[in-house]
RNA sequence: GCCGCCGUAGUAUAGUCCGGCCAAGUAUGCGGGCCUCUCAAGCCCGUGACCCGGGUUCAAAUCCCGGCGGCGGCACCA
């Protein structure tokens, strides 16, 4: 039997069954295991070391959605426990709540983690004291062999009290870097050595490495899996959205969370994200020693200078959500998101990169009316008029196929026939042929007495160019006729400034 | 090396838990067309994927086993 056929005796026997189904075509982020309405709550805890970056938009991202959408909290926590090797940079704190801000990105409740010490303290003694944590001084290289072999350090089994009063002295100061550690008991036969009574506390020494918000106040500072697991529970945090480099994490605090009694929040691990073209890692970004809103940058200061739009990103971040698998954001898709929504915003500009000058043969003085938007006639309109003789700027490439074509449209002007080169002054020669727009000729952007534009195209350089003058008076996003969107930085010395987003 | 996670079109994602409505949906890209004083936007048509091999089953993207591939972790970083 055929399909026709099947279809043929389907619908005459059973019309009910070939009723199409509504399909229910999902948009946003996949429901959260054991989440209810109201009682959900998120966090996003970033290292206030560098620039929000679009990696750290993932988690900030999805997590602020899930509260969104489940009606709960949100939480911003700044985890600056390492004045050492990951300083915060003091800038990165403000600048962090900027970009939150401008990501459409509100917090119930914010928290810094070295205003929080006492809190850690406080759970470290009870911690001690119920025999889940020990001072360890061994040196490390000797740790190491123990750990490896499976075997506890001799500090391991002391009683509470004896680590009680070695804290004592770690706070009086009588330790120095390295000299001492505290460790959470989990077990020694773990198959990953790291989970192996993993380091809760460290000795900084403070006077030597200020932390930029408590100064030499603490010296004993706790790590990553202590200070996050202990605020995730302190906060009521319910469901943790981080990338799968914290997976092992996972599985170390979790020996924390046993020894308090604790439930775990539900934790979801997401692959690494790629954007192509983008350096997206935070250290390789330093390296290359540029201002944090470089448009060259992934940060989210440099995609907002350059032009992207705050809901392409959140688009494309709930798009990508959640999976565990790496994902690779190809540059088209993120354009073509931002382009639908900052198209009926960009208003249209003629600018010439390659310019050639062009001598126009008139019988009398035309006027162009141009839109500034083709489909948004609220955004204005400008007009240029154009006299006998007059010289107008062209792509050099566009006179080129003139010539080839024998004629050329200005757009909103008029049609030319190419009338040939002028040696002596340089110039190109187009002789006015009719007004009505004539369908065989190419439509060009044109301009006159233009002003001087740069245009920084991200990744090639700055070139520069000449764009029409009521340019000058424009902001935002603009379209260059013909060759893609642009974001307009200003004007200085009567020079515009573009920085080139995509096509 | 050891431990762990993941493999659906060029890219991203839906479907995988609970096998059949999947002859695999959607977006973007790409090709073509319509519309349009931009090569933009809009509209229409088309293109293109279940990592490989076995097994279970009437039936496998979905369950099982084995490969292969990618990624992550193995810090007194977060």
């Amino acid at each position: 039997m055929s399909l026709e056929e099947q279809e043929k005796l389907l619908k005459e026997r059973f019309p009910e069954a070939l009723q199409e189904k509504p399909k229910e075509v999902k948009k946003g982020l996949p429901p959260l295991p054991n989440a209810e309405k109201g009682k959900v709550k998120t966090r996003f805890a970033p290292n206030p070391d560098f620039y929000m970056t679009l990696g750290n938009a993932r988690p900030a991202i999805v997590s602020h959605e899930y509260a969104r959408m489940y009606e709960g909290k949100f939480v911003l926590r700044f985890e600056d426990t390492d004045p050492r090797t990951k300083r915060p940079m003091p800038e990165a704190y403000e600048a962090i709540k900027e970009d939150l801000e401008w990501l459409g990105i509100r917090w119930d409740e914010l928290y810094f983690q070295s205003h929080r010490m006492e809190i850690y303290y406080d759970l470290l003694k009870e911690l001690i004291r119920r025999g889940g944590a020990y001072v360890c001084t061994c040196p490390p290289e000797r740790w190491r062999e123990l750990r490896d072999a499976g075997k506890p350090c001799p500090h391991r089994d002391e009683p509470p009290e004896v680590h009680l009063e070695r804290l004592e002295k770690i706070f009086a100061g009588e330790y120095g870097e390295g000299e001492a550690v505290v460790r959470v008991k989990t077990d020694l036969k773990h198959p990953d050595p790291s989970v192996r009574d993993w380091v809760a506390f460290r000795i900084i020494d403070t006077s030597k490495h200020p932390h930029p918000l408590t100064g030499d106040e603490y010296r004993l500072w706790p790590t990553y899996n202590f200070a996050a697991g202990v605020d995730d529970y302190l906060m009521g945090i319910t469901h943790v959205l981080r990338a799968r480099e914290h997976q092992q994490n996972t599985v170390k605090q979790r020996f924390l969370y046993e020894h308090f009694g604790w439930k775990m929040p539900e934790v979801i691990h997401f692959g690494r994200l790629k954007l192509e073209g983008f350096v997206l890692s935070k250290s390789k970004m330093r390296e290359m020693g540029l201002r944090g809103d470089d448009p060259r940058l992934a940060t989210i200061r440099g995609l907002r200078r350059r032009g992207f739009a705050p809901e392409a990103i959140r688009e494309i971040m709930i798009e990508v959500g959640v999976k565990k698998s790496d994902a690779s954001i190809s540059f088209s898709n993120l354009a073509a998101v931002n382009r639908k929504i900052i198209d009926p915003k960009a208003r249209r500009v003629m600018l010439v990169e390659e310019p050639a000058e062009a001598r126009l043969e008139l019988p009398e003085p035309l006027t162009a009316e141009l839109p500034w938007h083709p489909k948004v006639p609220e955004l204005g309109r400008r007009s240029y008029e154009v006299r006998p003789g007059e010289t107008v700027y062209l792509e050099k490439k566009d006179l080129i196929r003139a010539k080839k074509k024998g004629g050329i449209r200005l757009m909103e002007l008029a049609n030319f026939r190419y009338a040939g080169y002028d040696e002596e002054r340089g110039q190109h020669v187009l002789e006015f042929e009719s007004r009505e727009l004539d369908k065989r000729y190419e439509i060009v952007q044109w301009v006159k007495e233009p002003v001087r534009a740069v245009v920084w195209r991200p990744g090639e350089g700055k070139g520069c160019a000449l764009a029409e003058p009521e340019a000058r008076e424009l902001g935002g996003w603009v379209q260059m006729i013909r060759k893609g969107y642009a974001k307009v930085e200003g004007v200085d010395d009567s020079t515009l400034h573009l920085i080139y987003l995509h096509e």
